[in-house]
DNA sequence: GAACGGACAGTTTGG
DNA sequence: CTGTCCGTTC
């Protein structure tokens, strides 16, 4: 181990904060370590401090890889590992370890994947340059590449471009044969093996030719860097420690990586909670955190049961969820919080009620003195949360939502973001078709030709000026060929580049939608964060890599200063904790999603998620049940039906709750009208005159 | 032959 | 709110 020599422990004061478990973690040896965390057990300050021993003793943080499971987690760990070291400092070190931290390697598998498939590019035959497609991209090429080969004519059963790109994944990153996926996980698409395993290979093919990479790629030229011994090595010289965040939600192309990267496991720690992993859709796999012992013989096993987060009857609500479940790591998960409230299942006639009920509670809360900033809602599905938002909006209840609908997939910043890719990329066709396609008079069959145009001609951009285009587009085509080229140019900053796109996109933008204001301000908002950036090319790949979870996410401070209700999917909430949490829709068909409960193992994922959900609670946790559904097919006529409360639920664990029951409407005759009806008429006035 | 406009359906979870 | 299908228009 590199800098042995010079061992300098943290001052002991510095340990006080962890208890007997999370201490032996933090400062265990070099052998492989599995840190097995229960929820609110502490779990990220103990990587934290581990982080921080391994650097106070001589490890050089730009030889220490962090991996974790989002952008978000990464940036708290960072912060964290300052603030221990900052506190170390002022005991007077030898040394500033504080100043070097931002040498320190962090960020999901796929941000580092980018960026060390970046260094080594060159002997990958891949080069720097490459860009990334987000997953609405890889479809759109998944697509072409079918048309081309003709497998979608005469058949309306081949599988449609998302459930192809979802079968190519999941054989990326379970390394799984074309096959056994269709048989375990399309069955109903097993008929195809042959054509999919065409369609997959030119896929590839045309990803290599246009210099993309698709997320998967990121971890599967990772891998394959990993397997060339010569190459592995240049990579495997880089880290003295690996540590892995959330090691449960890794999949069987993370463990390959990690197990090229370090394999005899020395230096390698990993952390994560069995119970909690919720990504299988992603391929993640359980079996890694399960046999990581196994994979690394000489592991030590340090157990994290001491639970900080949860007041006891939450926790024990939460152990009794999560007894259900029959495979796991034994953890026997505690508190020394006591006292504390019963957490409540609440049954109310309907979505409506829920909304009512839920405000009520969420400012009762609020005046009880718990800031908007320390309640969350959290649901399965993202548009579980459409009847509250409207209702949230409508009493002025400020809300940031997690998760749904991006940022980036809206319709105008993709554009926007496929103008700079392909200055960035000329030969991204995907991005070439979309931005050719803006022109008037340009559709799919004229943009094809303009990139073949340009393809014969080595892909100098200054080729369209000789492209004869359609007459309608004789006026946009000189401006619009003039904005690519000048945005080749390097010297122009990219705040001036973004600006130049929205120039050119103005018009279109105007033409194309009838909400213009609102996009206009979200490419104004573009431009400004394109400040923050060193380079076109970093943006584009941290904006594909790290989606803004919300639009909040990119403003600025005066919103953050602001008082809000967190809205977010369980996925969302991961690793994250509220005083108050209110997990919605619990009925059976929600959670668990009739979506998942396809085999035994599904359901047992869903379990968890609903366990990650109520492990969330600090203080106060509401389960809301919603008796009644009105299906929305026919809405005229009031067709409903009764839901079921969720099967993870069973009388033996609800009774880890206090049941209240929110009294049906219907029973009052005279009640006034509806809450919803006042604003539609105030609207209808309001829009009287435009 | 290709673009465009209107109508219509569908929408898990995320890097 | 977006992708897709289809009839109409250039």
């Amino acid at each position: 181990m590199r800098a042995s020599g010079m061992d300098a422990e943290l001052p002991d004061s510095l340990y006080s904060k962890l208890n007997d478990q999370q201490r032996a973690a933090a400062t265990a040896g070099d052998a492989p370590l599995l840190i097995v965390a229960g929820a609110g057990t502490g779990k990220t300050n103990t990587l934290a401090y581990r982080v921080a021993h391994l650097i106070a003793k001589g490890a050089d943080p730009g030889r220490i890889l962090l991996l974790t499971f989002s952008r978000r987690a990464a940036a708290e760990m960072g912060k964290r590992v300052r603030s221990i070291l900052e506190s170390a400092s002022a005991a007077q070190l030898p040394h500033r370890p504080v100043s070097l931290l931002s040498k320190l390697w962090s960020g999901t598998f796929h941000a580092v994947g980018n960026r060390l498939l970046r260094l080594h590019g060159q002997a990958l035959g891949i080069g720097d340059s490459f860009t990334v497609l987000d997953r609405s991209d890889a479809e759109d090429l998944l697509n072409s590449v079918r048309s081309e080969l003709e497998l979608d004519k005469g058949d309306v059963r081949f599988p449609r471009k998302e459930t192809c790109l979802a079968i190519y994944s999941r054989c990326v990153n379970a390394t799984d044969t074309v096959e056994d996926v269709l048989k375990n996980q399309f069955p109903w698409c097993s008929g195809y093996p042959e054509q999919l395993k065409k369609l997959f290979k030119a896929f590839v093919a045309r990803k290599q030719e246009q210099n993309t990479l698709d997320y998967d790629d990121l971890l599967l030229y990772w891998f394959h860097l990993m397997q060339d011994e010569e190459l592995a090595a240049g990579v495997r010289a880089r880290f003295d420690h690996v540590l892995v965040d959330e090691y449960q939600d890794t999949n069987r192309l993370q463990s390959g990586i990690l197990r090229k990267l370090k394999p005899d496991g020395v230096g390698l720690t990993v952390v994560g909670d069995d119970a909690q992993s919720i990504y299988s859709f992603r391929a993640a796999t359980v079996h890694n955190i399960l046999e990581f012992p196994q994979h690394f013989p000489g592991t030590t096993v340090a157990k994290l049961e001491q639970n900080y987060r949860s007041v006891q009857p939450i926790l024990s609500a939460t152990n009794a969820v999560i007894a259900e479940c029959p495979h796991r790591y034994n953890k026997d998960l505690f508190t020394t919080k006591k006292g504390g409230a019963l957490p409540r299942l609440v049954t109310v006639q309907d979505e409506d009620k829920q909304s009512d009920y839920l405000i009520g509670r969420i400012l009762q809360h609020v005046e009880a003195g718990i800031p908007l900033k320390k309640q969350a809602v959290l649901f399965r599905t993202s548009h579980h949360s459409d009847a509250l938002e409207v209702e949230l909006s409508r009493r002025n209840i400020p809300f940031v939502k997690y998760g749904g609908l991006k940022f980036l997939e809206a319709a105008h910043v993709k554009d926007t973001l496929a103008i700079l890719r392909l200055a960035e990329n000329p030969k991204d066709a995907i991005s070439a078709q979309r931005v050719l396609q803006l022109i008037d008079g340009i559709g799919p069959a004229v943009a094809k030709k303009a990139v073949q145009h340009l393809s014969s001609r080595h892909f100098d951009l200054k080729a369209w000026e000789s492209f004869s285009c359609p007459s309608a587009a004789w006026e946009q085509w000189p401006p619009f060929v003039a904005m690519m080229i000048s945005l080749r140019n390097d010297k122009l900053p990219l705040p001036d580049q973004v600006a130049k796109v929205r120039e050119f996109y103005a018009p279109v933008l105007e033409k194309r939608y009838d909400n213009p204001t609102v996009r206009k301000r979200d490419l104004e908002q573009m431009e400004q964060i394109s400040a923050g950036f060193t380079s076109r090319s970093q943006m584009l790949a941290e904006l594909t890599l790290d989606p803004p979870n919300s639009t909040q996410d990119l403003a600025g401070p005066p919103l953050r200063e602001e008082d809000y209700l967190i809205l977010s999917t369980i996925h969302s909430a991961k690793g994250c904790e509220w005083d108050c949490v209110y997990v919605i829709h619990a009925a059976d068909g929600n959670i668990p999603s009739d979506m998942a409960t396809g085999t035994a193992e599904d359901i047992e994922e869903e379990r968890r998620l609903f366990y990650v959900a109520l492990t969330r609670a600090k203080d106060f946790l509401e389960v809301l049940f919603p008796l009644k559904y009105y299906a929305k097919k026919h809405a005229m006529g009031d067709r409903h039906s009764y839901a079921q409360l969720t099967r993870f639920l069973p009388e033996n664990v609800s009774e880890k709750f206090e049941k209240v029951k929110v009294a049906a409407p219907e029973a009052v005759s005279d009640t006034p009208v509806r809450v919803g009806q006042p604003s539609e008429v105030k609207r209808k006035i309001a829009a009287m005159f435009g």
